[in-house]
RNA sequence: GGUCCCAUCGUCUAGUGGUUAGGACGCUGGCCUCUCACGCCGGAAACCGGGGUUCAAACCCCCGUGGGACUACCA
Protein backbone atom coordinates (compact mmCIF):
# COMPACT_ATOMS: atom_id res chain seq x y z
CA UNK A 1 0.00 0.00 0.00
CA UNK A 2 1.20 3.25 -1.18
CA UNK A 3 2.26 5.53 2.20
CA UNK A 4 0.30 8.38 2.57
CA UNK A 5 0.87 10.91 5.88
CA UNK A 6 -0.57 14.00 6.68
CA UNK A 7 0.31 17.38 8.43
CA UNK A 8 -2.98 18.47 10.26
CA UNK A 9 -2.73 21.31 12.28
CA UNK A 10 -4.94 23.47 13.70
CA UNK A 11 -4.32 27.10 12.87
CA UNK A 12 -3.80 29.13 16.54
CA UNK A 13 -2.24 32.03 14.61
CA UNK A 14 1.62 30.99 14.49
CA UNK A 15 3.26 27.83 13.46
CA UNK A 16 4.72 26.13 15.84
CA UNK A 17 8.83 24.04 16.48
CA UNK A 18 7.34 21.44 17.35
CA UNK A 19 4.53 21.16 14.45
CA UNK A 20 7.16 22.34 12.00
CA UNK A 21 8.66 18.85 13.35
CA UNK A 22 5.81 17.31 13.08
CA UNK A 23 5.17 17.84 9.60
CA UNK A 24 8.83 17.30 8.62
CA UNK A 25 8.73 13.92 10.19
CA UNK A 26 5.85 13.12 8.05
CA UNK A 27 6.75 14.96 5.06
CA UNK A 28 10.27 12.64 5.29
CA UNK A 29 8.79 9.52 5.86
CA UNK A 30 6.36 10.29 3.45
CA UNK A 31 8.93 10.82 0.61
CA UNK A 32 11.14 7.88 1.57
CA UNK A 33 8.80 5.90 0.93
CA UNK A 34 7.66 7.54 -2.09
CA UNK A 35 4.42 8.13 -0.74
CA UNK A 36 2.31 11.10 -0.48
CA UNK A 37 2.30 13.93 1.77
CA UNK A 38 -1.16 15.83 2.67
CA UNK A 39 -1.72 19.18 4.39
CA UNK A 40 -5.22 19.14 6.19
CA UNK A 41 -6.19 22.41 8.14
CA UNK A 42 -8.08 21.27 11.37
CA UNK A 43 -10.14 24.53 11.76
CA UNK A 44 -13.11 22.84 13.85
CA UNK A 45 -13.07 25.19 16.65
CA UNK A 46 -14.55 27.89 15.72
CA UNK A 47 -13.99 30.06 19.22
CA UNK A 48 -10.17 30.03 18.40
CA UNK A 49 -10.36 31.69 14.71
CA UNK A 50 -7.61 33.87 13.99
CA UNK A 51 -7.45 35.83 10.76
CA UNK A 52 -5.16 35.19 8.71
CA UNK A 53 -3.79 32.16 10.59
CA UNK A 54 -4.22 29.65 7.88
CA UNK A 55 -2.06 31.80 5.11
CA UNK A 56 0.49 32.28 7.81
CA UNK A 57 0.46 28.48 8.05
CA UNK A 58 0.78 27.82 4.51
CA UNK A 59 3.50 30.14 3.53
CA UNK A 60 5.42 28.44 6.89
CA UNK A 61 5.13 25.45 5.84
CA UNK A 62 5.88 26.09 1.65
CA UNK A 63 8.84 28.62 3.29
CA UNK A 64 10.27 25.12 4.80
CA UNK A 65 10.26 23.68 1.36
CA UNK A 66 7.56 21.06 2.38
CA UNK A 67 4.79 21.12 -0.56
CA UNK A 68 2.04 19.10 0.05
CA UNK A 69 1.30 16.85 -2.36
CA UNK A 70 -2.18 17.32 -1.36
CA UNK A 71 -4.10 20.26 0.65
CA UNK A 72 -5.92 23.38 0.52
CA UNK A 73 -3.22 24.96 -1.74
CA UNK A 74 -2.88 22.27 -4.38
CA UNK A 75 -6.45 20.78 -4.23
CA UNK A 76 -6.22 16.64 -4.52
CA UNK A 77 -8.60 14.01 -4.44
CA UNK A 78 -10.05 14.19 -1.16
CA UNK A 79 -10.68 17.79 -1.08
CA UNK A 80 -11.68 19.76 0.59
CA UNK A 81 -8.69 19.92 3.21
CA UNK A 82 -10.50 22.38 5.18
CA UNK A 83 -12.09 20.73 8.10
CA UNK A 84 -15.01 23.77 8.58
CA UNK A 85 -16.01 22.81 4.96
CA UNK A 86 -16.21 19.47 5.16
CA UNK A 87 -19.05 19.38 8.40
CA UNK A 88 -21.73 17.78 6.53
CA UNK A 89 -19.45 14.63 6.34
CA UNK A 90 -19.03 14.62 10.12
CA UNK A 91 -22.57 14.62 10.73
CA UNK A 92 -23.15 11.83 8.72
CA UNK A 93 -20.60 9.60 10.45
CA UNK A 94 -21.61 10.76 13.68
CA UNK A 95 -25.43 9.69 12.70
CA UNK A 96 -23.81 5.88 11.55
CA UNK A 97 -22.67 5.62 15.61
CA UNK A 98 -25.84 6.96 16.68
CA UNK A 99 -27.81 4.14 14.36
CA UNK A 100 -25.09 1.38 15.19
CA UNK A 101 -25.46 2.48 19.16
CA UNK A 102 -21.93 3.44 19.58
CA UNK A 103 -22.87 6.91 20.20
CA UNK A 104 -25.59 9.03 22.00
CA UNK A 105 -27.19 12.74 22.27
CA UNK A 106 -26.36 14.27 25.54
CA UNK A 107 -28.83 17.31 26.41
CA UNK A 108 -26.62 18.36 29.72
CA UNK A 109 -26.23 22.45 30.19
CA UNK A 110 -22.86 23.58 30.85
CA UNK A 111 -24.74 24.10 34.51
CA UNK A 112 -25.25 20.12 34.45
CA UNK A 113 -21.15 19.73 33.44
CA UNK A 114 -20.01 21.76 36.44
CA UNK A 115 -22.93 20.15 38.59
CA UNK A 116 -21.01 16.71 37.88
CA UNK A 117 -17.52 18.12 38.78
CA UNK A 118 -18.93 19.83 41.23
CA UNK A 119 -19.68 16.47 42.67
CA UNK A 120 -16.99 14.72 41.88
CA UNK A 121 -15.13 16.95 43.35
CA UNK A 122 -16.34 16.23 46.64
CA UNK A 123 -16.07 12.25 46.25
CA UNK A 124 -12.37 12.46 46.78
CA UNK A 125 -11.78 15.38 44.26
CA UNK A 126 -11.21 13.42 41.62
CA UNK A 127 -11.93 15.30 38.35
CA UNK A 128 -15.29 14.64 36.78
CA UNK A 129 -15.59 12.37 34.13
CA UNK A 130 -18.48 11.79 31.57
CA UNK A 131 -18.19 8.02 31.35
CA UNK A 132 -19.73 4.40 32.17
CA UNK A 133 -20.26 5.67 35.89
CA UNK A 134 -21.68 9.02 35.40
CA UNK A 135 -23.30 8.97 31.83
CA UNK A 136 -26.63 7.16 33.70
CA UNK A 137 -27.16 9.98 35.58
CA UNK A 138 -27.15 12.68 32.94
CA UNK A 139 -29.77 14.07 30.71
CA UNK A 140 -28.95 12.18 27.77
CA UNK A 141 -30.60 9.76 25.14
CA UNK A 142 -29.49 7.08 27.29
CA UNK A 143 -31.10 8.45 30.49
CA UNK A 144 -34.45 9.72 28.53
CA UNK A 145 -36.97 8.31 26.41
CA UNK A 146 -37.30 7.94 23.00
CA UNK A 147 -39.79 10.67 22.95
CA UNK A 148 -38.38 13.09 25.09
CA UNK A 149 -35.02 12.03 22.91
CA UNK A 150 -37.68 12.89 19.69
CA UNK A 151 -38.82 15.88 21.48
CA UNK A 152 -36.09 17.66 22.81
CA UNK A 153 -34.33 17.47 19.29
CA UNK A 154 -37.21 19.07 17.46
CA UNK A 155 -37.28 21.73 20.06
CA UNK A 156 -33.79 22.22 18.68
CA UNK A 157 -32.76 21.97 22.63
CA UNK A 158 -28.76 22.26 22.59
CA UNK A 159 -26.93 18.87 22.59
CA UNK A 160 -24.15 17.05 21.69
CA UNK A 161 -23.07 13.50 20.60
CA UNK A 162 -21.37 11.49 22.87
CA UNK A 163 -18.81 8.13 21.91
CA UNK A 164 -20.09 5.38 24.73
CA UNK A 165 -17.02 3.83 25.76
CA UNK A 166 -17.36 0.53 27.16
CA UNK A 167 -16.62 -0.20 30.60
CA UNK A 168 -14.23 -3.45 30.52
CA UNK A 169 -12.00 -3.16 27.52
CA UNK A 170 -8.18 -3.06 27.02
CA UNK A 171 -7.13 -0.80 23.84
CA UNK A 172 -3.73 -1.54 22.54
CA UNK A 173 -1.76 0.66 20.16
CA UNK A 174 1.68 -0.58 18.68
CA UNK A 175 3.37 2.40 18.43
CA UNK A 176 6.11 2.64 15.66
CA UNK A 177 7.47 4.61 17.96
CA UNK A 178 6.52 3.25 21.59
CA UNK A 179 6.33 -0.31 20.82
CA UNK A 180 2.86 -1.75 22.42
CA UNK A 181 1.25 1.02 24.51
CA UNK A 182 -2.21 -0.56 26.61
CA UNK A 183 -5.15 1.67 28.08
CA UNK A 184 -7.95 0.08 29.84
CA UNK A 185 -11.53 1.44 28.54
CA UNK A 186 -12.14 2.63 32.17
CA UNK A 187 -9.91 5.41 32.15
CA UNK A 188 -11.51 7.04 29.04
CA UNK A 189 -14.38 8.86 29.51
CA UNK A 190 -17.03 9.57 26.68
CA UNK A 191 -15.76 12.02 24.65
CA UNK A 192 -18.04 14.45 22.52
CA UNK A 193 -17.87 13.61 18.82
CA UNK A 194 -20.21 16.57 17.68
CA UNK A 195 -20.31 19.98 19.58
CA UNK A 196 -23.40 21.53 19.97
CA UNK A 197 -22.66 24.10 17.33
CA UNK A 198 -22.76 21.52 14.83
CA UNK A 199 -18.52 21.28 14.41
CA UNK A 200 -17.17 18.09 15.09
CA UNK A 201 -14.29 17.69 17.85
CA UNK A 202 -10.63 16.69 16.41
CA UNK A 203 -11.34 13.14 17.48
CA UNK A 204 -14.23 12.71 15.57
CA UNK A 205 -13.02 14.72 12.13
CA UNK A 206 -8.75 13.39 12.72
CA UNK A 207 -10.42 9.55 12.49
CA UNK A 208 -12.78 10.11 9.62
CA UNK A 209 -10.63 12.34 7.42
CA UNK A 210 -7.59 9.97 8.03
CA UNK A 211 -9.78 7.15 7.17
CA UNK A 212 -11.42 8.80 3.89
CA UNK A 213 -7.90 10.41 3.21
CA UNK A 214 -6.52 6.70 3.31
CA UNK A 215 -3.86 8.19 5.69
CA UNK A 216 -1.48 4.78 6.44
CA UNK A 217 0.49 6.51 9.04
CA UNK A 218 -0.31 8.79 11.82
CA UNK A 219 2.74 10.97 13.13
CA UNK A 220 2.38 13.46 15.70
CA UNK A 221 3.01 14.66 18.88
CA UNK A 222 3.02 12.80 22.47
CA UNK A 223 0.29 15.01 23.80
CA UNK A 224 -2.10 12.79 21.48
CA UNK A 225 -0.74 9.52 22.78
CA UNK A 226 -3.44 9.57 25.50
CA UNK A 227 -6.31 9.92 23.57
CA UNK A 228 -5.15 6.94 20.62
CA UNK A 229 -7.89 4.41 22.83
CA UNK A 230 -10.32 6.96 21.75
CA UNK A 231 -8.94 6.78 18.14
CA UNK A 232 -8.88 2.84 18.28
CA UNK A 233 -12.34 2.70 19.61
CA UNK A 234 -13.70 4.70 16.66
CA UNK A 235 -12.02 2.94 14.07
CA UNK A 236 -13.52 -0.75 15.44
CA UNK A 237 -16.96 0.86 15.73
CA UNK A 238 -16.68 2.43 12.02
CA UNK A 239 -15.29 -1.12 10.91
CA UNK A 240 -12.36 0.88 9.49
CA UNK A 241 -8.92 -0.33 9.94
CA UNK A 242 -6.70 2.10 11.75
CA UNK A 243 -3.42 3.56 10.10
CA UNK A 244 -0.17 2.93 12.15
CA UNK A 245 0.46 5.80 14.96
CA UNK A 246 4.01 7.19 15.36
CA UNK A 247 4.19 9.70 19.03
CA UNK A 248 6.71 11.73 18.53
CA UNK A 249 8.54 12.96 21.63
CA UNK A 250 8.21 16.74 22.56
CA UNK A 251 10.17 19.54 22.25
CA UNK A 252 10.57 21.95 25.68
CA UNK A 253 12.73 25.17 26.31
CA UNK A 254 16.41 25.10 27.36
CA UNK A 255 14.51 24.85 31.23
CA UNK A 256 12.67 22.13 30.63
CA UNK A 257 9.63 24.23 30.35
CA UNK A 258 6.98 24.13 27.68
CA UNK A 259 7.90 26.29 25.23
CA UNK A 260 4.90 29.31 24.85
CA UNK A 261 4.98 32.16 23.04
CA UNK A 262 3.37 34.11 26.16
CA UNK A 263 6.18 36.66 27.22
CA UNK A 264 8.14 36.35 24.46
CA UNK A 265 8.51 39.72 22.48
CA UNK A 266 11.89 38.75 20.33
CA UNK A 267 14.54 36.56 19.79
CA UNK A 268 16.99 38.81 21.01
CA UNK A 269 15.39 39.32 24.02
CA UNK A 270 14.40 35.96 25.00
CA UNK A 271 13.50 35.42 28.69
CA UNK A 272 16.00 32.66 30.61
CA UNK A 273 15.65 29.66 29.73
CA UNK A 274 12.82 30.14 27.42
CA UNK A 275 12.82 29.94 23.43
CA UNK A 276 10.62 31.15 20.91
CA UNK A 277 8.32 28.46 19.80
CA UNK A 278 7.38 30.42 16.46
CA UNK A 279 8.84 29.56 13.56
CA UNK A 280 8.21 32.67 12.18
CA UNK A 281 10.45 34.48 14.61
CA UNK A 282 13.38 32.30 13.24
CA UNK A 283 12.68 33.35 9.66
CA UNK A 284 12.86 36.77 10.34
CA UNK A 285 15.67 36.77 12.25
CA UNK A 286 17.48 35.50 8.96
CA UNK A 287 17.71 31.47 9.74
CA UNK A 288 18.10 29.56 6.74
CA UNK A 289 15.86 27.54 6.10
CA UNK A 290 17.99 24.50 5.65
CA UNK A 291 19.53 25.04 9.14
CA UNK A 292 16.45 25.05 10.87
CA UNK A 293 15.15 21.97 9.07
CA UNK A 294 18.59 20.56 9.47
CA UNK A 295 18.26 21.08 13.14
CA UNK A 296 14.84 20.01 14.05
CA UNK A 297 15.57 17.09 12.24
CA UNK A 298 18.41 16.24 14.98
CA UNK A 299 15.78 16.80 17.79
CA UNK A 300 14.49 13.24 18.17
CA UNK A 301 16.42 11.66 15.04
CA UNK A 302 19.54 10.83 14.03
CA UNK A 303 21.06 8.49 10.89
CA UNK A 304 22.73 5.78 13.47
CA UNK A 305 25.45 4.28 14.45
CA UNK A 306 28.83 5.21 12.38
CA UNK A 307 27.14 7.72 10.73
CA UNK A 308 28.35 10.98 12.75
CA UNK A 309 27.69 13.88 10.12
CA UNK A 310 25.49 16.30 11.59
CA UNK A 311 24.87 18.42 8.64
CA UNK A 312 22.33 17.58 6.36
CA UNK A 313 20.14 18.83 3.37
CA UNK A 314 16.45 18.04 2.85
CA UNK A 315 17.54 15.55 0.09
CA UNK A 316 19.65 13.96 2.70
CA UNK A 317 16.94 13.55 5.39
CA UNK A 318 14.44 12.06 2.80
CA UNK A 319 17.38 9.70 2.13
CA UNK A 320 18.05 8.58 5.21
CA UNK A 321 14.92 8.93 7.68
CA UNK A 322 13.33 6.53 8.92
CA UNK A 323 10.81 6.06 12.12
CA UNK A 324 12.62 3.59 13.84
CA UNK A 325 15.87 5.95 14.04
CA UNK A 326 13.40 8.36 16.33
CA UNK A 327 14.16 8.91 19.79
CA UNK A 328 11.20 8.44 22.48
CA UNK A 329 12.40 10.91 24.81
CA UNK A 330 11.43 14.87 25.00
CA UNK A 331 14.13 17.05 23.83
CA UNK A 332 15.56 20.88 24.33
CA UNK A 333 15.27 23.19 21.82
CA UNK A 334 19.22 24.67 22.12
CA UNK A 335 19.82 27.90 19.67
CA UNK A 336 23.64 27.16 20.02
CA UNK A 337 23.21 24.32 17.92
CA UNK A 338 20.95 26.08 15.28
CA UNK A 339 23.19 29.09 15.30
CA UNK A 340 26.12 26.69 14.26
CA UNK A 341 23.99 25.04 11.70
CA UNK A 342 22.93 28.05 10.23
CA UNK A 343 26.52 29.35 9.74
CA UNK A 344 27.08 25.51 8.35
CA UNK A 345 24.55 25.85 5.88
CA UNK A 346 25.72 29.26 4.81
CA UNK A 347 29.47 28.05 4.24
CA UNK A 348 28.41 24.92 1.93
CA UNK A 349 25.94 26.79 -0.51
CA UNK A 350 26.59 27.05 -3.92
CA UNK A 351 28.23 31.07 -4.42
CA UNK A 352 25.77 32.41 -7.09
CA UNK A 353 23.22 31.31 -4.88
CA UNK A 354 24.44 32.99 -1.62
CA UNK A 355 25.00 35.93 -3.93
CA UNK A 356 21.41 36.03 -5.41
CA UNK A 357 20.18 35.69 -1.52
CA UNK A 358 22.40 38.51 -0.69
CA UNK A 359 21.16 40.66 -2.91
CA UNK A 360 18.03 39.30 -1.97
CA UNK A 361 18.69 40.54 1.60
CA UNK A 362 20.31 43.97 0.62
CA UNK A 363 17.02 45.22 -0.95
CA UNK A 364 14.72 44.36 1.40
CA UNK A 365 17.37 46.31 3.80
CA UNK A 366 17.15 48.81 1.69
CA UNK A 367 20.95 48.71 0.92
CA UNK A 368 22.44 50.14 -2.38
CA UNK A 369 22.99 46.95 -4.67
CA UNK A 370 26.39 46.96 -5.69
CA UNK A 371 27.09 45.52 -8.78
CA UNK A 372 27.17 41.52 -9.16
CA UNK A 373 30.24 40.58 -10.23
CA UNK A 374 32.16 42.76 -7.14
CA UNK A 375 29.78 41.59 -4.92
CA UNK A 376 30.24 38.04 -5.62
CA UNK A 377 33.68 38.58 -4.72
CA UNK A 378 32.62 40.03 -1.29
CA UNK A 379 30.37 36.83 -0.39
CA UNK A 380 33.40 34.65 -1.54
CA UNK A 381 35.49 36.52 1.05
CA UNK A 382 32.60 36.88 3.84
CA UNK A 383 30.81 33.38 2.96
CA UNK A 384 33.05 31.71 6.49
CA UNK A 385 32.39 34.36 8.60
CA UNK A 386 28.70 34.85 8.28
CA UNK A 387 26.67 34.05 11.64
CA UNK A 388 23.85 34.88 9.81
CA UNK A 389 23.13 35.86 6.09
CA UNK A 390 21.26 39.38 6.97
CA UNK A 391 24.19 40.14 8.98
CA UNK A 392 26.71 40.25 5.66
CA UNK A 393 25.97 44.35 5.30
CA UNK A 394 27.12 45.08 8.48
CA UNK A 395 30.00 42.82 8.60
CA UNK A 396 31.20 43.54 5.45
CA UNK A 397 30.28 47.63 5.01
CA UNK A 398 33.38 48.61 4.05
CA UNK A 399 33.52 46.93 0.82
CA UNK A 400 30.90 49.23 0.22
CA UNK A 401 31.82 52.83 1.83
CA UNK A 402 35.11 54.03 2.74
CA UNK A 403 35.62 53.98 7.02
CA UNK A 404 34.27 56.78 8.57
CA UNK A 405 35.34 55.56 11.88
CA UNK A 406 38.16 53.45 13.23
CA UNK A 407 37.74 51.07 15.74
CA UNK A 408 39.81 52.79 18.79
CA UNK A 409 40.68 49.56 20.13
CA UNK A 410 42.34 48.98 16.62
CA UNK A 411 44.12 51.81 16.58
CA UNK A 412 45.97 51.73 19.99
CA UNK A 413 46.82 47.76 19.59
CA UNK A 414 48.14 48.66 15.92
CA UNK A 415 49.22 51.80 15.32
CA UNK A 416 52.83 52.42 15.65
CA UNK A 417 55.15 55.35 15.09
CA UNK A 418 56.06 53.83 11.65
CA UNK A 419 52.77 53.15 10.44
CA UNK A 420 52.08 56.34 8.05
CA UNK A 421 55.37 55.87 6.63
CA UNK A 422 55.07 52.13 6.11
CA UNK A 423 51.88 52.83 4.52
CA UNK A 424 53.16 56.06 2.10
CA UNK A 425 55.73 53.43 0.84
CA UNK A 426 52.98 50.91 0.58
CA UNK A 427 51.06 53.43 -1.63
CA UNK A 428 54.06 54.39 -3.74
CA UNK A 429 54.91 50.95 -4.50
CA UNK A 430 50.98 49.82 -5.06
CA UNK A 431 50.61 52.54 -7.42
CA UNK A 432 53.25 50.87 -9.77
CA UNK A 433 51.55 47.45 -9.68
CA UNK A 434 49.81 47.34 -13.10
CA UNK A 435 48.09 44.36 -11.99
CA UNK A 436 46.33 44.89 -8.61
CA UNK A 437 46.20 41.49 -7.67
CA UNK A 438 46.57 39.43 -4.09
CA UNK A 439 50.28 37.47 -5.31
CA UNK A 440 51.65 41.10 -5.98
CA UNK A 441 49.89 42.51 -3.49
CA UNK A 442 51.95 40.57 -1.22
CA UNK A 443 54.69 40.00 -3.03
CA UNK A 444 55.11 43.68 -2.83
CA UNK A 445 54.38 44.19 1.11
CA UNK A 446 57.22 41.46 2.18
CA UNK A 447 59.21 43.29 0.08
CA UNK A 448 58.78 46.79 2.01
CA UNK A 449 58.94 44.64 5.54
CA UNK A 450 62.03 43.35 4.37
CA UNK A 451 63.71 46.61 3.32
CA UNK A 452 62.35 48.19 6.81
CA UNK A 453 63.64 45.65 8.65
CA UNK A 454 60.02 44.74 10.62
CA UNK A 455 57.84 42.04 10.72
CA UNK A 456 55.09 41.48 8.51
CA UNK A 457 52.25 41.78 10.83
CA UNK A 458 54.06 46.02 11.14
CA UNK A 459 53.01 46.75 8.09
CA UNK A 460 49.39 44.50 7.63
CA UNK A 461 47.46 45.41 10.78
CA UNK A 462 47.69 49.31 9.69
CA UNK A 463 46.87 48.62 6.49
CA UNK A 464 43.95 46.61 7.61
CA UNK A 465 43.08 49.45 10.00
CA UNK A 466 43.17 51.97 7.41
CA UNK A 467 41.22 50.12 4.68
CA UNK A 468 38.46 48.98 6.55
CA UNK A 469 38.61 50.45 9.92
CA UNK A 470 38.35 47.49 11.72
CA UNK A 471 41.16 44.52 12.90
CA UNK A 472 39.13 41.79 11.70
CA UNK A 473 37.63 40.56 7.96
CA UNK A 474 39.01 38.29 5.23
CA UNK A 475 42.71 38.01 4.41
CA UNK A 476 44.83 41.79 4.04
CA UNK A 477 45.59 40.46 0.25
CA UNK A 478 42.25 39.37 -1.32
CA UNK A 479 40.51 42.00 0.64
CA UNK A 480 42.82 45.00 -1.15
CA UNK A 481 42.71 42.98 -4.46
CA UNK A 482 38.76 43.03 -4.59
CA UNK A 483 38.39 46.61 -2.83
CA UNK A 484 41.03 47.69 -5.80
CA UNK A 485 44.01 49.71 -6.36
CA UNK A 486 42.48 52.94 -6.34
CA UNK A 487 39.86 52.47 -3.27
CA UNK A 488 42.59 51.21 -1.65
CA UNK A 489 45.29 54.00 -1.71
CA UNK A 490 42.39 56.77 -1.67
CA UNK A 491 41.64 55.16 1.49
CA UNK A 492 45.27 54.53 2.85
CA UNK A 493 45.73 58.47 2.24
CA UNK A 494 42.60 59.72 4.07
CA UNK A 495 43.94 57.00 7.11
CA UNK A 496 47.23 58.86 7.05
CA UNK A 497 45.85 62.11 7.76
CA UNK A 498 42.87 60.78 10.25
CA UNK A 499 43.95 58.33 12.34
CA UNK A 500 47.05 60.27 14.01
CA UNK A 501 44.42 62.47 15.59
CA UNK A 502 42.77 59.92 17.22
CA UNK A 503 45.66 58.66 19.23
C1' G B 1 -5.08 12.74 42.35
C1' G B 2 -5.70 9.08 38.16
C1' U B 3 -3.96 7.00 33.44
C1' C B 4 -0.07 6.91 30.11
C1' C B 5 4.95 8.20 28.34
C1' C B 6 10.12 9.12 29.27
C1' A B 7 15.29 8.82 31.81
C1' U B 8 23.61 8.22 28.75
C1' C B 9 28.27 14.43 29.24
C1' G B 10 25.23 21.40 30.37
C1' U B 11 22.47 20.34 25.39
C1' C B 12 21.38 16.95 20.91
C1' U B 13 22.64 11.97 20.76
C1' A B 14 25.44 6.70 19.45
C1' G B 15 25.02 2.32 22.10
C1' U B 16 20.02 -3.46 22.07
C1' G B 17 24.69 -8.28 27.72
C1' G B 18 31.45 -8.23 27.46
C1' U B 19 33.23 -0.84 24.55
C1' U B 20 39.38 2.85 27.28
C1' A B 21 30.89 4.42 27.03
C1' G B 22 31.65 7.08 20.69
C1' G B 23 30.17 11.69 17.97
C1' A B 24 28.13 16.82 17.62
C1' C B 25 27.03 21.87 19.80
C1' G B 26 28.88 24.71 23.70
C1' C B 27 33.28 25.34 26.99
C1' U B 28 38.60 24.88 26.92
C1' G B 29 44.38 24.10 25.54
C1' G B 30 47.08 24.18 21.05
C1' C B 31 48.11 24.32 15.65
C1' C B 32 47.31 27.07 11.07
C1' U B 33 47.85 32.51 10.37
C1' C B 34 48.39 39.34 8.77
C1' U B 35 43.38 39.95 11.99
C1' C B 36 38.59 37.63 12.47
C1' A B 37 36.50 33.42 10.95
C1' C B 38 36.96 28.53 8.70
C1' G B 39 39.77 24.14 9.32
C1' C B 40 42.85 20.67 12.12
C1' C B 41 44.83 18.28 16.78
C1' G B 42 43.94 17.72 22.12
C1' G B 43 41.17 18.35 27.06
C1' A B 44 37.33 18.62 30.85
C1' A B 45 32.35 16.66 30.88
C1' A B 46 27.42 11.41 31.28
C1' C B 47 25.04 5.83 32.04
C1' C B 48 19.02 9.03 38.10
C1' G B 49 18.94 5.56 42.67
C1' G B 50 18.16 0.68 44.76
C1' G B 51 17.25 -4.26 44.14
C1' G B 52 17.25 -8.52 41.08
C1' U B 53 18.55 -11.98 36.44
C1' U B 54 23.55 -13.30 34.62
C1' C B 55 30.19 -15.54 34.66
C1' A B 56 29.21 -10.46 32.91
C1' A B 57 24.42 -5.10 32.78
C1' A B 58 24.13 1.76 30.27
C1' C B 59 21.58 -2.26 27.80
C1' C B 60 16.82 -7.38 30.49
C1' C B 61 13.10 -7.42 34.99
C1' C B 62 11.06 -5.01 39.49
C1' C B 63 10.61 -0.97 42.86
C1' G B 64 11.69 3.93 43.79
C1' U B 65 12.92 8.97 42.26
C1' G B 66 12.71 12.77 38.75
C1' G B 67 10.61 14.97 34.34
C1' G B 68 6.48 15.18 30.99
C1' A B 69 1.66 14.43 28.46
C1' C B 70 -3.41 13.77 29.01
C1' U B 71 -7.46 14.29 32.29
C1' A B 72 -12.59 20.51 27.60
C1' C B 73 -18.54 21.08 23.51
C1' C B 74 -9.15 23.12 22.31
C1' A B 75 -6.50 21.01 19.03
Amino acid sequence: MKVRTRFAPSPTGFVHIGGLRTALYNYLFAKKHAGTFILRIEDTDRTRFVEGATENLLSVIEWAGLTPDEGPAGGGRFAPYYQSQRTEIYVRFAQQLLDKGFAYYAFDTPEDIEALRKKAQENGGQPPKYDYQTRGQMRNSLTMSAAQVKDALAAGVPHVIRLKIPSERVFEVNDLIRGAVTFHSSQVDDQVLLKSDGYPTYHLANVVDDHLMEITHVIRGEEWLSSVPKHLYLYECFGWQAPQMAHLPLIFNPDGSKMSKRDITSLTALPAGKVDPDVASYIKKGYEKEAIINYIALLGWNPGEGDERQVFTLAELVNEFSLERVNKSAAIFDLKKLDWLNAQHIMRRNIDELTDQVIQDLQTQQHEIPARKYLKQVVELMQPRLPFRTQFYDLSVYFFKDPEQYDPEVVKKRWKEDSIKLILEFVTESAKLEVYEKTAIEHTLHTIAEREQVGLGRIIHPIRLAVSGTGAGPGLYEMLEVLGKETVIRRLQTAVKKIPALI
